[in-house]
DNA sequence: ATTGAAACACCTCAATT
DNA sequence: AATTGAGGTGTTTCAAT
């Protein structure tokens, strides 16, 4: 299904998704139309699910970066499951096992963003936030 | 700096960062080259930091994430930053406010991979592991 | 900072091994 | 599955505005 060469042009791609097929190629010495055959064939089969780009959110005055735990409180999950993200400061929303029920990685700009986005949380369940100091 | 141009770039590229200079060029009527030079300029200024796929680990056999929360013992916080990042299983690591310090995000095969891995993190601080059930 | 044009590289598809 | 070759498309560079 996917074998060694594969794993290969996602390790690459991973690094830099913007290389072309003949990149590849050269990098692994294959066509491009046989690393065109193998990349569509891992987006076909939902591998490859998505090729996004990395954003330095600081840059862009975003200066806040956030995980917040959420202890959803009886009968709110359906609701939150629905709209958690329609908010533009999560980036990223999972459910996890525990006491705590939802995690999320939240962008935003300054403290006073913080404070508001978890005045609308605290309607759904306790906030458990950590802020984040640097990438490691 | 960045004006409402590159925020439209940005968003189309987060979205898909193999199109063409001219097919973003024609999604916001610029020119290829004029489009060329703007993401050009937000590499240079290290807005945008990475170019990525995302992958679906499950269809890789990888059928465990999890987000694991440490508390590092004293006198062991210099250490582990300088070795966190070569255990293959953790894909992103943050320093965290609060009691505890570091915030890891894993991807494991199973989960004997996993009492492995909290084995080898015991030792350099308390574990507190949340596995995710799903994405939102 | 943007445009336009020419040379070059790349992608795609079909035929072939 | 991989390669090859051909036609169409995209990219790059640079001069001009």
């Amino acid at each position: 299904m996917v074998d060694a060469i594969d794993i290969e042009l996602i390790r690459f791609l991973k690094d830099n998704s913007r290389l072309s097929f003949a990149d590849l190629g050269r990098k692994i010495n294959l066509s491009p139309s046989a690393v065109r055959d193998r990349v569509q064939k891992m987006e076909d089969l939902g591998i490859i699910q998505k090729y996004g780009i990395t954003i330095d959110n600081k840059k862009l005055g975003y200066d806040l970066e956030a995980f917040i735990l959420l202890k959803i409180f009886p009968g709110q999950l359906k609701h939150i499951l629905e709209i958690i993200k329609d908010f533009p400061e999560v980036k990223e929303a999972h459910r996890i096992t525990g006491s705590q029920n939802i995690h999320l990685k939240v962008v935003l700009k300054n403290q006073i963003a913080l404070q508001k986005l978890l005045d609308q949380l605290m309607v759904f369940g306790d906030t458990n936030t950590f802020l984040i100091l640097s990438e490691i």
